[in-house]
DNA sequence: CACCAGATTAAACACTCGTTCAATCCGCTC
DNA sequence: GAGCGGATTGAACGAGTGTTTAATCTGGTG
């Protein structure tokens, strides 16, 4: 198979110039985030500013095509790699490739502006770290929770605000290469703490979370309120 | 004392100008982000757009005389809080005092953005929990770290991309008070999950931590490289 | 009072942006 | 081959931006 998604699929005339344009989106949004103008976009695709919005009505859905775009290769990426059983460093290995770099630093530009595809990544992430944890705690190997779903969301919000944060003070590469490079120091400066952390905890006593949990009593109560945020 | 920093100094004709522009340029910007234009800061201050690059050159003049303001504050406000005792919360009391709201939105936009403010902002939160850390580790109330620099930053990160991405994800609250409240629901969400791994864990045995370092027996080993990152 | 420096304003300038429009090009069908 | 529809272009439009400029206002000084 010479192109699944990632690459524009070929068959001449059809969807050429659109999946053209749209990718090239995606990468200039990726390196330059979302602020570029349309002649930036268009010249990349070689192409005119007024056919992007020919094809796509309006900046704004060039912008949500690119979002589904990135949407449907990420779940169809994860799909394979469900297969092959290695899915938490999915976006590691996806970096790896420097075929998928673009699109994790697109989501990595989409999590930074924040709007739909942002909360729906955040979900997805969610739902996946839900479902790790909860294999992990029936095989013993993650401690159990006092109210789960708020350590996922906890737990999801921390990993991907602080790969975006650092991203973004670490300065946005240039190229695909660059950008591999770059995640690969980012897991290497953080695989050690974040193990020690999971693994030993931070704190020697308990003092302070009992201290919390007699003032706070609050059970998990699977409230609305959470489903929703 | 009538102001202390943060409300406008009220000493006539001198600075009562420059710092009503630059107190409603941080207003705003905390609000709107940083790309408002330079009309509606000066109609929030009352004045015209032309006086605003008078007094402080051009538009990024005027940012970085607001990035300053807001470190003066947060210094001031930190030593203040340091004879109190309780300096690990200074976020969330600075929160809690709605005069503070918009400088504590004016840093969380800062870090989403990225730029200068930013690193210096997060430079301080590192050395910052340094201190607290080794006091910790001191006192035996915090477990040591065979990279204690590598796991300051990676806390540091962490925490403060985790609450950036927060509240990029649940909307920019239009007032202070509305602030001030969802940085407590933030609070909220926070600290059980917060303190249960920080107390306990995440992973029952450590078999994938010993396996790492037997993978990367990398020592700390203090290259010049971390200072610099 | 004359004068001057700084504060302040309104208007204009130069530029970029997303979008629109009329015109052209190209391939297909009758 | 005529004609049609979509792809594509280049130019223009209108609304924004930051900045500049000339003019006006104002308060203190000689």
């Amino acid at each position: 198979m010479a192109s699944a998604g990632v690459a524009p699929v070929d068959r001449d005339g059809e969807f050429a110039t659109v999946g053209r344009i749209r990718d090239a989106a995606i990468a200039r949004f990726a390196r330059d985030g979302f602020r570029v103008g349309l002649r930036t976009i268009a010249a990349d695709a070689g192409v005119t500013a007024g056919l992007i919005v020919h094809h796509f009505g309006s900046k704004d859905g060039l912008r949500r095509a690119c979002d589904e775009q990135v949407l449907a290769v990420l779940r169809e990426t994860k799909a394979k790699a469900l297969t092959d059983g290695s899915g938490v460093t999915l976006l590691a290995q996806m970096a790896e490739v420097e075929r998928f770099a673009p699109m994790v630093q697109y989501l990595l530009r989409s999590l930074q502006a924040g709007g739909e595809l942002a909360a729906t990544l955040i979900e997805h992430m969610i739902a996946d770290a839900e479902e790790y944890l909860s294999a992990g705690e029936a095989a013993g190997v993650v401690r159990p929770s006092r109210d789960r779903a708020a350590r996922t969301r906890y737990l999801a919000y921390q990993a991907a605000g602080g790969m975006v944060l650092w991203f973004t003070l670490h300065g946005a590469p240039a190229s695909a290469d660059e950008f591999s490079a770059l995640f690969r120091r980012y897991l290497d400066d953080l695989m050690l703490p974040g193990l020690e952390l999971f693994t030993e905890g931070l704190l020697v006593d308990r003092s302070m979370l009992d201290e919390y949990l007699m003032y706070v009593p609050d059970p998990p109560s699977g409230d609305a309120d959470n489903a929703a945020r």
